[in-house]
RNA sequence: GACCCCAUCGUUUAACGGUUAGGACACUGGCCUUUCACGCCGGCAAUACGGGUUCGAUUCCCGUUGGGGUCACCA
C-alpha cells in the first residue's frame, strides 16, 4: 500500500511554525516511502476560518519549501481538499451513524451545557463532559423535534465503560477509559461537521496511511478510532510528534515567541535554514551533522528515530544555523540576489521611501531613516518607552492591550492601526500621543522616526508585534498573574 | 481536579546493558585580525529522585517528583 501522509491546517490565523514542523515530517515520511503528501484545509469552523488565512498558509508553506502532491490549489484524485466543499460527504456519514444508532441528535442549549459543566467543576467531578441528557431520546421524538425546527447538534455514542486501546508509532500502546470521554459533538448546529468527524471521514476517503501530527491530539484518538469502528474502516497508523515549546517549556505560542512563519520570513531567515532547524527538533542525522537539506533528511529519515521530549524552539540556534547557510552556501552575488527577493526590491523600497521622503535633505539620509525597515529588532531602552506620569507597569499593560487588539486586526494598514490605537487611548482616557510615544520606541527604536501608523503598515504585523513584545521585555515583562488578570479584563 | 504523554549539560541532541557520558547552540578564556564577525584551540556544564532486575544500569521494570498536553457546537 502506498504511503500517504497529510497536513491538515485550519485557516484560522497566522501560518504557524508548528504547522511547518508537522508538514516537514509528514512530507519527508511520505517521500522516504515513495508516497504522497496531501494538503487538506480544515475550515469547518465558519466563525474563525478566513480565506486570507488559507492563502497565507499555502503561501508560507511554499516559501519554506514544502510541496504537496494534492491540495486545494493543485487538485488531485481525492478532492475536494477543502472541507467546506465536502459538506455533503460528512452529512451522509453522519446520517449513517444516526441510522445505525451510533450517533444521536442533541437539543441541549449552550446555556444548559455551560451550567452543567460549571456545576461539575464546582463539584470537582472527575469528568466534566456532557451529561448525555439527549442520548436516550427515542428516535421518533427526535425526528419530530427536528421537523419542528428545533436546533440540534449530533453527538456520537461513546461506550459507557471499558477501555480504548490504540497504538502510537512512537509511544507504543496507549489506553484510555471510555468513561473519561463524553459524547463528542460530530455535527454542529450550523450543519458543519466537527473536526473529529471530518478528519476521520477524510483521512479514510483520501487513503491516508500515517497520521503525523502534534501530541496535543493524542487524547482525541479514542474518538477517532471509535468512528473508524462505527464505519467499519481500518484506522491509519498514528504518530504523534512532540510539541514545539516556548523557552518556559509550554506549548509554543505567539504570546511568548514569534510563531508566525511570516515573522521569520520578514526577519530575514532563509527558508532552507528554518526547515533544517525544524528537522532537528526531535530528530538528528545519523552522523550527527546539523546542517542538512530536506533531500538529505529524506535519505536518512525514519519515523522511529524521533525523540519524544518536547523541544524548545531556540531562536539563538536557528539564528546560528541561518548564518551558516549564508556563509557556506551563498556567494556574494547569490546573497545580493536573495536580499533583493527579501526586501531590496523596487516594491518595498518604494513603500519605505514614501514613508520617509518628506524627511530627506540628502539622499543619504534615506539610509539613516530607513534602517528600521530592514531590521529584525531595533535597539530599545527603558527611557524610550517611558510615558509621562505613568509607571512601567501601566505602560506594560498598555502595550499588551495594544498587541492583543492589533492581533485581532483582519486588515493591516495605516488606518486600521490608527483606529486601534485611538481606541486604546480612549479606553485608557489618555492622549493618543502618550500611547504612540512608547510605540515609537518599541517599533522604531528611536524618538526620531517616520510617522508611526505608516511605518507599522510598511513593517507588517509580524515584525511590529514582535518588536512590541521585545519592548515589553525591556520593561521587565508582565508576570503570569498580571497577564491573566489583564486578559480577563480585556476579554470583558 | 481527572485523564493522557514525556524526562541526559541552560537549550538541542549522541551513547548494541560495560564510554573519562560525546557533539552543537548559548556562556566563557585564548589565538587569528585595523575593529567586529567568521575560523581555530581550550573551559564551564547533564543522566530528576527512590526502589528493583542484573556481575554491571543513562539504557529494562515499578513508584515518586517535575514538566507538558487534553478535557468546546476550536481545530
Amino acid at each position: 500500500m502506498k504511503v500517504r501522509t497529510r497536513l491538515a491546517p485550519s485557516p484560522t490565523g497566522d501560518p504557524h511554525v508548528g504547522t511547518a514542523y508537522q508538514a516537514l515530517f509528514g512530507y519527508v515520511w511520505a517521500k522516504v516511502n515513495g508516497g504522497e503528501f496531501v494538503l487538506r484545509i480544515e475550515d469547518t469552523d465558519q466563525e474563525r476560518s478566513t480565506e486570507a488565512s488559507e492563502v497565507a498558509i499555502l503561501d508560507s508553506l511554499k516559501w519554506v519549501g514544502i510541496e504537496w502532491d494534492e491540495g486545494p490549489d493543485v487538485g488531485g484524485p481525492f478532492g475536494p481538499y477543502r472541507q467546506s466543499d465536502r459538506l455533503h460527504i460528512y452529512r451522509e456519514h453522519i446520517d449513517l451513524l444516526i441510522e445505525k444508532g451510533h450517533a444521536y441528535p442533541c437539543f441541549c442549549t449552550k446555556e444548559r451545557l455551560d451550567s452543567v459543566r460549571k456545576k461539575l467543576i464546582e463539584e470537582k467531578a472527575p469528568n466534566r463532559g456532557y451529561d448525555r441528557k439527549c442520548r436516550d431520546i427515542p428516535p421518533s421524538e427526535a425526528a419530530e423535534r427536528i421537523a419542528a425546527g428545533e436546533p440540534y447538534v449530533v453527538r456520537m455514542k461513546i461506550p459507557l465503560e471499558g477501555e480504548c486501546l490504540f497504538q502510537d508509532l512512537l509511544r507504543g500502546e496507549i489506553r484510555k477509559d471510555w468513561a473519561s470521554i463524553d459524547d463528542q459533538v460530530i455535527m454542529k448546529a450550523d450543519g458543519f461537521p466537527t473536526y473529529h468527524l471530518a478528519v476521520v471521514v477524510d483521512d479514510h476517503l483520501m487513503e491516508i496511511t500515517h497520521i503525523i501530527r502534534g501530541e496535543e491530539w493524542i487524547n482525541s484518538v479514542p474518538k477517532h478510532v471509535l468512528l473508524y469502528q462505527f464505519f467499519g474502516w481500518k484506522p491509519p497508523l498514528y504518530c504523534h510528534l512532540p510539541l514545539l515549546r516556548n523557552p518556559d517549556k509550554s506549548k509554543l505560542s505567539k504570546r511568548k515567541n514569534p510563531t508566525s512563519i511570516n515573522y521569520y520570513r520578514k526577519a530575514g531567515y532563509l527558508p532552507e535554514a528554518l526547515l533544517n532547524y525544524l528537522g532537528m527538533m526531535g530528530w538528528h542525522m545519523p552522523d550527527g551533522s546539523e546542517k542538512f537539506s530536506v533531500q538529505e533528511m529524506i535519505e536518512s529519515f525514519d519515523l522511529n528515530d524521533i525523540s519524544l521530549g518536547g523541544p524548545v524552539f531556540d531562536r539563538a540556534k536557528l539564528r546560528w544555523l541561518n548564518g551558516r547557510y549564508i556563509r557556506e552556501d551563498y556567494s556574494v552575488a547569490e546573497l545580493s540576489e536573495t536580499l533583493q527577493g527579501w526586501a531590496l526590491n523596487p516594491e518595498y523600497i518604494s513603500k519605505v521611501t514614501e514613508v520617509v521622503a518628506s524627511r530627506l535633505e540628502t539622499l543619504s539620509d534615506w539610509g539613516y531613516f530607513t534602517a528600521m525597515f530592514f531590521s529584525d529588532s531595533v535597539p530599545v531602552t527603558e527611557d524610550l518607552l517611558a510615558v509621562k506620569d505613568m509607571e512601567n507597569g501601566e505602560v506594560l499593560e498598555l502595550l499588551q492591550v495594544t498587541v492583543w487588539k492589533l492581533e485581532k486586526l483582519h486588515e493591516w494598514n495605516s488606518s486600521t492601526i490608527s483606529t486601534v490605537l485611538k481606541e486604546v487611548a480612549e479606553q485608557y482616557e489618555m492622549k493618543l500621543k502618550n500611547l504612540t510615544s512608547p510605540l515609537y520606541g518599541a517599533i522604531c527604536g528611536s524618538k526620531i522616526a517616520p510617522p508611526l501608523f505608516d511605518s507599522m503598515e510598511v513593517l507588517g504585523s509580524d515584525l511590529c508585534r514582535t518588536r512590541i513584545s521585545a519592548a515589553m521585555d525591556v520593561l521587565g515583562g508582565l508576570s503570569g498573574k498580571k497577564l491573566k488578570k489583564l486578559e480577563k479584563k480585556f476579554r470583558a
